[in-house]
DNA sequence: AGCACGCCGACT
DNA sequence: GTCGGCGTGCTC
């Protein structure tokens, strides 16, 4: 009886239950990756276990069409039925998110070497000095690449004195001039060579304790993951760093390219296909060992891992949004735990979940011995407009500050003077935004965009009246200041290109959206502002105080980063909020203290865990039917609430509800909801309707 | 999810 | 007679 393959076909069904058994051919194992026949197409498929028999009859097997020269470490063949069942998603839908690179070849060049074989001095046949010279250099060079000299190579060839041999060449190089910029590692501050002996002291361990490295902003936390990293690299083994966003955070690529070299490889979403190929390639063969990336790169192959560094940890882009919805920080934690790697975690502003799981490891104090800038809350409950008079005073003073408003566009909405008639998305139930310069309005949600209107579509009335400001608006008055005015949101193309104008500039106001709070280091500005800080505590959301501290804390880290120090003003409505005042006194501890306990209170995570699942479909009696089956489909959970459905609520054209469970028990909680969806989806009468299980939201 | 198979209405 | 509607069921 020969071996079969179980094979999990790569396809986005959601009833399709595998793994199905396949002749298994000569050299195949688990994470081999095949085509193989399936129904009535061919698909791509992974190797997920092998059996010595199949239940099912021979004549029933059928043969890959063909073994894919890539295959998975078997690592994260696992990695991936965990991510299954834990996000309650399919084994194949988890697999397609660890698998090679799908479509890219390597790409092959022409590669020349001298044969060694006397050259003939026949005067007829003698060589050129072109070709002289080509031959001896190659003698001397070895092996190289041909570029425009192939077709004198090629002559060269074909009189048996040089090779020529198509090889891979690599199509990404994360940094020129490799080794020529290797900078000599800074020296280290006390509390980094502190933070580094503990770090050390896990690494040497067989089962590492996550470590969570709690620095102030500017406190050196990059040194000390660039040590950690040389410290796994020293004991043969590999390093994932995962950042929140590559775009905002070039820096960092730059710096592990710097130390580290031609190890160091590249995974983001911005990568051409071929470019995507060339790294996972490379790390897949042992070439490169660390890999620096978004969320995905946890799924980087590197096998016999030592360290994972989750910087920022507490950014929201390290949760997936689609299926299956993981949190990479969850999925860091396993493959550290099946690797016996350390995972290590760092942020000035950690999330209580961090800081409950994991040992704490501080940084308090800047490197370049600076105290943190000092904050002025500004009570703006008795000013009209955007800006507190003290706040246009301080940025006329300054010569280069950052202002914040986390709300895009010109006016939040707009409505009608006469009627009282707002100005809704046709798709989804929110106001739409005015973006002046474009003379439109935008729904954020849809992306749905019209003309401003003349007049109103419900009573033809003539006055229209726009409410709140936005980073458009904001930036428009910021031009009385005197001072150029930058503005960064994601309605601007190229941040980079206007993180760089502003850096040259003498004077000036960078303002934006959350994205001016995050990563880049100008030592120049002197004033930091928050317009609004309370804007985002006004979400109903059990993160609203977490997002307000953080933000806070982030955007004064971005001031006084220089000689000639800084100072940040926050101002808000409600100058007594907890996190409001914590943010303003640097006061972490004493922020993560009382939110801990507010949380243990009211059970919300880490004292319990969240599972939503959203039920959607064009028509709203669906929807209701839907979740009132789902509901029933649950019944009670031991342990744990439910709460829902909760009204309707339109979006991108789909009425939408959603029920949460606050769970006890998560395993059983996430097989509960699990299961009750795959039973109410099974209903073939409600087949417009779709849902989709969140465990952990955001 | 695809894709084929199958069993009913309006056309050459 | 047959082209094609989409309900139903299977994929090793």
């Amino acid at each position: 009886m020969p071996p079969v393959a179980k094979v999990e076909p790569i396809t986005t069904a959601r009833a399709l239950r595998g793994p199905f058994d396949y002749l298994c051919p000569e050299g195949v194992g688990v994470g081999s990756v095949l085509i193989v026949p399936f129904g009535h197409r061919d698909v791509v498929g992974v190797v997920v276990s092998i059996a010595d028999r199949s239940e099912l009859p021979d004549d029933r097997l059928a043969s890959p069409r063909r073994v894919l020269d890539h295959d998975l470490p078997p690592e994260l063949v696992e990695l991936a039925g965990w991510i299954a069942a834990e996000y309650c998603s399919t084994p194949a839908r988890a697999l397609a998110l660890v698998s090679p690179p799908p479509g890219a070849r390597a790409k092959l060049a022409w590669w020349a070497s001298a044969t060694g074989a006397p050259a003939d001095d026949a005067p007829r046949r003698a060589l050129s000095a072109r070709q002289r010279t080509l031959l001896d250099g190659l003698r001397d060079g070895g092996r190289r690449q041909a570029g425009a000299d192939l077709p004198a190579l090629r002559r060269l060839a074909d009189r048996g004195l040089v090779e020529l041999r198509r090889r891979p060449v690599r199509r990404y190089v994360t940094h020129d001039a490799v080794g020529a910029r290797r900078a000599q590692p800074p020296p280290l501050t006390g509390d980094q060579t502190q933070a580094l002996t503990a770090i050390e002291a896990q690494l040497a361990r067989d089962k590492p304790h996550a470590l969570l490295l709690h620095g102030v902003t500017g406190s050196g936390k990059t040194e000390v993951y660039l040590r950690a990293a040389a410290t796994a690299l020293d004991r043969s083994r590999g390093v994932i760093i995962l950042v929140p966003e590559i775009g905002l955070t070039p820096q960092i690529v730059s710096r592990f390219a710097d130390r580290f070299g031609d190890t160091v490889a590249v995974l983001h979403s911005r990568l051409s296909a071929g470019e995507r190929h060339d790294e996972w390639t490379r790390l897949r063969s042992g070439q490169a060992r660390v890999c620096v990336g978004p969320r995905s790169a946890i799924f980087a192959p590197i096998e016999r891992l030592g360290l994972i560094v989750l910087d920022e940890e507490h950014d929201a882009s390290y949760k997936h949004e689609g299926d299956p919805r993981y949190d990479a920080r969850q999925v860091a934690q396993r493959r550290a735990d099946q690797a016996g790697a350390l995972l290590l975690a760092g942020s000035a502003t950690p999330r209580p979940e961090s800081v409950h799981a994991l040992r704490r490891v501080r940084l308090p104090a800047r490197v370049d011995g600076q105290a943190l800038p000092p904050v002025r809350i500004v009570d703006m409950r008795e000013t009209a407009g955007a800006l507190h008079p003290d706040t246009s005073h301080a940025l006329v003073d300054a010569a280069k500050s950052i202002v914040l408003l986390n709300r895009r566009g010109w006016s939040n909405f707009v409505d009608c003077r006469s009627c009282g008639h707002v100005w809704m998305c046709s798709q989804c139930d929110v106001a739409l935004v005015l973006h002046r310069s474009q003379d439109r309005l935008a729904c954020h949600h849809c992306g749905h965009r019209e003309r401003m209107p003349a007049r109103c579509a419900q009573c033809g009335s003539m006055s229209v009246s726009r409410h709140g400001a936005g980073t458009e608006r904001l930036a428009h008055d910021l031009q009385q200041i005197g001072h150029e005015v930058f503005r960064l949101d994601a309605d601007v193309a190229d941040a980079g290109a206007l993180l760089r104008r502003f850096e040259a500039a003498r004077r000036g106001i960078l303002v934006g959206t959350q994205m001016v709070a995050k990563g880049h280091d100008f030592p120049d500005v002197t004033l930091a502002v928050v317009v609004d800080a309370d804007g985002t505590l006004r979400f109903p959301d059990f993160r609203a105080e977490e997002r307000t501290f953080a933000l806070v804390t982030q955007l004064a880290g971005r001031a006084g980063r220089g000689p000639a120090g800084g100072r940040v003003l926050v101002q808000t409505l409600s100058p007594g909020a907890p996190s409001i005042v914590a943010a303003a006194g640097h006061d972490a501890d004493g922020f993560l203290r009382a939110e801990l306990a507010r949380r243990e209170a009211l059970r919300y995570p880490p004292f319990s865990s969240l599972i939503r699942i959203v039920c959607s479909a064009p028509e709203a009696a669906a929807v209701r039917a839907a979740a009132q089956a789902l509901r029933a489909a649950l019944g009670e959970i031991d342990g744990a609430q439910i709460l829902g459905p909760a009204p309707l609520f339109r979006l991108r054209g789909r009425e939408r509800t959603q029920l949460v469970i606050k769970a006890g028990d998560r395993a059983a909680a996430v097989r509960a909801a699990g299961a009750a969806v795959d039973e109410v989806a099974a209903d073939r009468t409600r087949r417009d309707v779709a849902y989709s299980v969140d465990v952990d939201p955001q």
